[in-house]
DNA sequence: AAAATACTTTACGTTTACGTAAACTTTATC
DNA sequence: GATAAAGTTTACGTAAACGTAAAGTATTTT
């Protein structure tokens, strides 16, 4: 159970720090269904939830309209019809293969990334290095070196 | 080293199963540097793996001017600058950070998928025990199940 | 050398995911 | 009861990442 049970459009908005016209654009693509209260949109707690998994979405490169194909597939399979289910399982595991993926793509590049700090850390200590014998040889001979 | 020196933009676009534009729409975007054989780009090992980095940016949700970001970062710490190497220094950890981030949303996505898989399971079990169910007493009682 | 194949530039078109502005209505505040 | 604050619709604009077509050049194959 959730806190609250309705939002206002700039609750949400506030909260996961998106624009209203991002979250009345989710609406109007079909991904949330906020009911009204005269023009008003009212957003119940499912569609709380719904916004934060479209913004995860995002985060890890999903597009709006696979979202919204996840959304409604899941909604469909709650009416438990067995091929609805059968492809929802399906879907799933692509879903998880995509996962897979990405989660190599993301080892990948954290170890690309671990060799490429390594050499910015050694050509900085180099540079230190350089610059300490400078100094040293500045303060031997201050007039060998000369500013431009 | 690579096996080859050299690819054609066909080869790449191949390889990578991207199309020829989209390889021509990197160069443009200065995200790759081929040479030119009169009019003819020749792409060196480097564009090929820059264009495999490009590709797996892609995957993990980077846009190209992002990308493109890391590349001329990466460019100029070669030059071996000291602001430059604490900048890029910097870059790595926000990318990292990026990246733990990620992290954390696919494992969240996992666990969700989890349960969602098991309740799909669980549905179905459901229907076939009533299939059986039914087949059952069909058997017994034929003429008690209509159809339609 | 003719034909097919691969490559090029130029340029307009398209989709996604909103931004931004205008003009209006409803709700809250003084 | 005026005014500010928050909400609404309508609609045109924009950036990213290519798709697609046109029209020409270079290369390879026959």
């Amino acid at each position: 159970m959730d806190i609250k049970k309705t939002y206002s459009i700039s609750e949400l908005a506030k909260e996961f720090d998106v624009t209203t016209r991002s979250v009345r654009f989710y609406e109007d693509q079909g991904l949330l269904h906020p009911t009204r209260r005269g023009q008003t949109r009212i957003f119940s707690s499912k569609d709380r939830v719904r916004l934060k998994l479209i913004l995860r979405g995002k985060r890890m490169g999903f597009s709006l309209a696979e979202t919204k194909e996840l959304f409604d597939l899941w909604d469909e399979t709650l009416s438990g019809n067995e091929k609805q289910l059968l492809l929802m399982l399906d879907t799933l595991a692509r879903k998880r293969a995509q996962l897979e993926q990405q989660k190599n793509d993301i080892a990948q590049a954290e170890m690309e990334m671990d060799t490429a700090e390594a050499r910015c850390r050694e050509a900085l200590a180099d540079l230190q290095k350089r610059k300490r014998k400078q100094t040293k040889a500045t303060r031997e001979e201050p007039e060998s070196i000369e500013q431009k």
